[in-house]
DNA sequence: GCTTAGGGTTCG
């Protein structure tokens, strides 16, 4: 058992494998998993070797995190950590208190003690052969008799006291094999199949590798347990196979598994997870293997060998290619025999109608209908023949790679009856034919894959329920509307954190604490972004009424292009207001289906006289498009129509001024319209929204942002509003989001830099936020606690790199 | 017991 404690002569954190991240004590939780994790901090308390059966050791120690951030609270977070075995006895003998220490390898279990000590609800357990401890400490070196040279120790590979070695492999590379022997040795991935039946008693499975040597070598795995298999998502990945016989077959060597066997999988991207995947309980993973696995992954990059996108996307499946999808089941159905069908989907739209599968009555597992929203998103997947077997293991909600799919345009070879039989056309569902050829085949994904919480995302950013296409046209050109530029957020590497300007003089509680508390208090935390609503940012804006306190959306530009448009219609004569002089304007039109024409319009005398023409005009039976245009050259524009012989604004559901690129919105309730002459009294030198609304009996909305913030500590999640202050949280206003890109931008890069897309728990900034509770109606008649951030702005420090730690003030 | 497969698109 390869257990250790790692001596560092140089700085602290110098030797901690570059692949490991450092999770904040206060973070620690069980619900994540912290094999590539690490934790630091000062030995504060150092407890005795304490002797359970012979040969077995246990000591407790309690490290004490330094670096947190000043203020966050009067004290450091600090943890219990448990060591057994070796380890136990190692950091007894070389671990002192006041040493800074660095655990990996180690699992996270509820702390016993909490209620006595109240250090932390959980603790650290060190055990089994990932764990280790790094030491960073000045010299003298340790009184450990056995450590190494102190030469040795400013190597690049840490000096360790260990007792035991671990049991070393050696491994060939691929143009090093001799046909007959048997050797371990890793390999990236350049083709697989799943395994699948074969003839015999096993499941058989087919690589092909190669490495550094540019060798590709043909691997064959035979194994009766599915488990035992290589666990490949994706060519790329890397694999370390153990015990493989080295044979001839056609003039080429081949690899096939024999007594002992085992493999272990891993992500073969730059940066990715250093988690294996097996099934194996007692493999061996040390400092050497990861650093081969990095080796492998920075040539893999460098000869190009990952593929760009692992999977294509039902949004860019084109009728008759084959491709690999990565979805969700949802439901599946027999159709016969020879074939199964599945209903998918991965939260994009395909480009072309997809084709429903209509399978009789009561033979579907899982929903056998779904929103009409959902419906259009939902692909079917026929498959045949050998993978009808292993549909037969899969159950709805589970996420599936599936390999080799092939697209098929039109409807007319489906079994059974398809709802578009006669429509033809455009219509696509999907066929996994029978064979493993081109590695066909269907993969369940884990739920904690990166893959699959990617995926988990982009669903999750659909709206719940059936949306009209109406909505949902319109949410796409506002999506347009709020992703451009595109920007690379992955380039993006500022830190991003938030500070309080609230002045409250109170200390930081966590989330459980906050829970706890009655309402109707102010509190200080410190917490993580978890996730937020609206994902699509342009639904935050909302406008929000100061008289009747009610909060609406704000009308897309269709309806208010259809306000406008009805508007025009009416052309009975008008009795315009002795005070509005009329005249006309020449539209911008310029097209045969938009010509420009000449509209009426209509200035206060008074603004005449002072030769400000240009500061407000009235305009009549304009299109939206129109209004929009000559905005550009007229300060103030209210659109107005005639009602009943009589000028009046139109529907305040569109907007009742422009001003630039601005337009302003009336409540509907607390209006009283009346179409005067705004009093520009002299003195006053600007005509803006407010004047034009009193003078007009509107009562203005006002534009404000409203979102959902899921946030979350070592202790709990709560959900929190951001809205009163979300001004000044964000720094933009939100009349500039209506109005202009980069306010938007800003919105979007903010939020990515909260809550990076894919990015886990550790990557996410730490904020600290005030925060008010207080009881509110949310349904008729019942109260509710609701928690919203106040007087909390993000910063973003000038880009500087990283130590590691998220943590930033 | 000690084979099975040994990549290379489709019946639908």
């Amino acid at each position: 058992m390869p257990q250790r404690v790692m001596l560092e002569g140089a700085g602290p954190g110098a030797q901690v494998p570059a692949h490991l991240t450092r999770v904040p004590i206060s973070l620690i939780g069980t619900d994540t998993d912290y094999s590539d994790k690490t934790v630091k901090g000062k030995v504060v308390r150092k407890g005795p070797l304490v002797s359970l059966a012979s040969d077995n050791f246990i000591l407790k120690t309690v490290i004490e995190e330094e670096d947190s951030p000043p203020k966050a609270s009067s004290q450091n977070p600090s943890i219990n950590v448990v060591l057994f075995g070796a380890l136990a006895e190692d950091f007894s003998q070389a671990v002192n208190q006041g040493d800074v220490v660095v655990a990996s390898g180690f699992t996270v279990g509820r702390s016993p003690t909490f209620n006595k000590d109240k250090l932390h609800p959980f603790n650290l357990l060190l055990s089994g052969d990932d764990a280790c401890v790094y030491v960073s400490r000045p010299l003298p070196p340790p009184p450990d008799p056995r450590s190494p040279p102190a030469s040795k120790r400013s190597s690049a590979l840490p000096a360790e006291v260990s007792r035991t070695k671990a049991p070393k492999y050696t491994y060939s590379r691929l143009d090093d094999l001799k046909a007959g022997s048997v050797v371990n040795t890793y390999g990236v991935v350049v083709f697989f199949k799943q395994p699948f039946k074969s003839r015999g008693t096993d499941f058989c499975s087919t690589l092909k590798i190669t490495d550094q040597s540019n060798e590709k070598i043909g691997c064959t795995v035979f194994c009766e347990k599915l488990e035992d298999h290589p666990k490949v998502f994706q060519v790329g990945d890397i694999v370390r196979l153990h015990r493989v016989k080295v044979q001839f077959f056609n003039n080429s060597m081949t690899l096939v598994n024999t007594f002992g066997f085992s493999v272990l999988a891993f992500d073969g991207a730059e940066g990715g997870s250093m988690e294996p995947r097996t099934s194996s309980r007692s493999f061996h993973l040390d400092q050497e293997d990861r650093r081969t696995v990095e080796e492998l992954r920075s040539w893999t990059c460098s000869q190009a060998l990952l593929p760009p996108v692992p999977t294509t996307p039902l949004s860019a499946a084109q009728p008759k290619t084959y491709f690999d999808l990565t979805c969700q089941l949802l439901a599946k159905a027999p159709i016969d025999s020879s074939c199964t069908l599945l209903r998918v989907w991965d939260g994009t739209r395909c480009a072309h109608t997809l084709l429903k599968v209509i399978v009789e009555q009561n033979v579907t597992e899982g929903p056998s209908s779904f929103s009409k929203g959902r419906e259009s998103l939902i692909a079917s997947v026929l498959v045949y023949d050998n993978h009808v077997e292993s549909a037969k293991q899969l159950k709805p909600g589970d996420f599936l790679r599936i390999y080799n799919l092939r697209a098929i345009p039109g409807s007319s070879k489906v079994p059974g009856r398809s709802q578009s039989e006669e429509e033809g056309g455009d219509h696509l569902l999907f066929h996994l034919h029978g064979g493993t050829a081109y590695g066909r085949g269907i993969r369940v994904l884990p739920e904690n894959s990166q893959d699959v919480q990617e995926l988990k995302r982009v669903m999750e950013a659909v709206p719940e329920e059936a949306e009209d296409d109406f909505s949902e046209l319109n949410d796409s050109l506002l999506m347009e509307v709020w992703s451009t530029p595109p920007q690379s957020p992955a380039a993006e590497t500022t830190e991003c954190s938030t500070v309080r300007s609230c002045g409250h003089d109170t200390q930081p509680v966590t989330l459980s604490e906050l829970k706890r508390s009655d309402p109707g208090q102010v509190h200080h935390v410190r917490v993580q972004l978890r996730s937020y609503e609206p994902h699509r940012l342009h639904q935050a804006l909302k406008l929000y009424c100061s008289k009747c306190t009610k909060m609406q959306d704000v009308p897309d530009d269709e309806l208010v292009a259809g306000l406008f448009s009805e508007a025009s219609q009416d052309s009975e004569p008008c009795i315009f207001p002795r005070w509005a002089l009329s005249g006309r304007v020449l539209g911008s039109g310029n097209s045969p289906t938009f010509p420009r024409r000449s509209l009426s319009v209509h200035l206060s005398t008074q603004l005449l006289c002072e030769d400000k023409t240009r500061e407000l005009i009235f305009l009549m039976g304009s299109t939206l498009e129109e209004t929009c245009r000559l905005a550009a050259g007229y300060q103030n524009i209210v659109p107005v129509m005639s009602s009943g012989g009589h000028m009046t604004l139109l529907d305040l559901s569109a907007p009742f001024l422009f001003r630039g690129r601005k337009r302003y919105y009336g409540c509907k309730r607390c209006s009283e319209v009346t179409v005067r002459e705004p009093s520009c009294a002299e003195g006053v030198e600007l005509i803006d929204e407010k004047i034009v609304a009193e003078a007009l009996g509107v009562q203005l909305l006002q534009f404000v942002l409203l979102m959902k913030l899921e946030l979350q500590d070592a202790t709990d999640t709560l959900d929190v509003f951001l809205w009163r202050d979300a001004e000044l949280f964000f720094g933009v206003s939100a009349e500039d989001v209506a109005a202009n890109q980069e306010a938007q931008n800003r919105i979007r890069q903010t939020m990515d830099s909260l809550c990076p897309v894919g990015g886990s728990a550790g990557e996410r900034p730490w904020m600290d936020l005030c925060l008010t509770a207080y009881r509110a109606e949310v349904e008729a008649g019942q109260n509710q606690t609701c928690y919203q951030i106040f007087q909390s702005t993000v910063t973003k420090p000038a880009s500087t790199p990283s130590d590691g730690s998220t943590v930033t003030g």
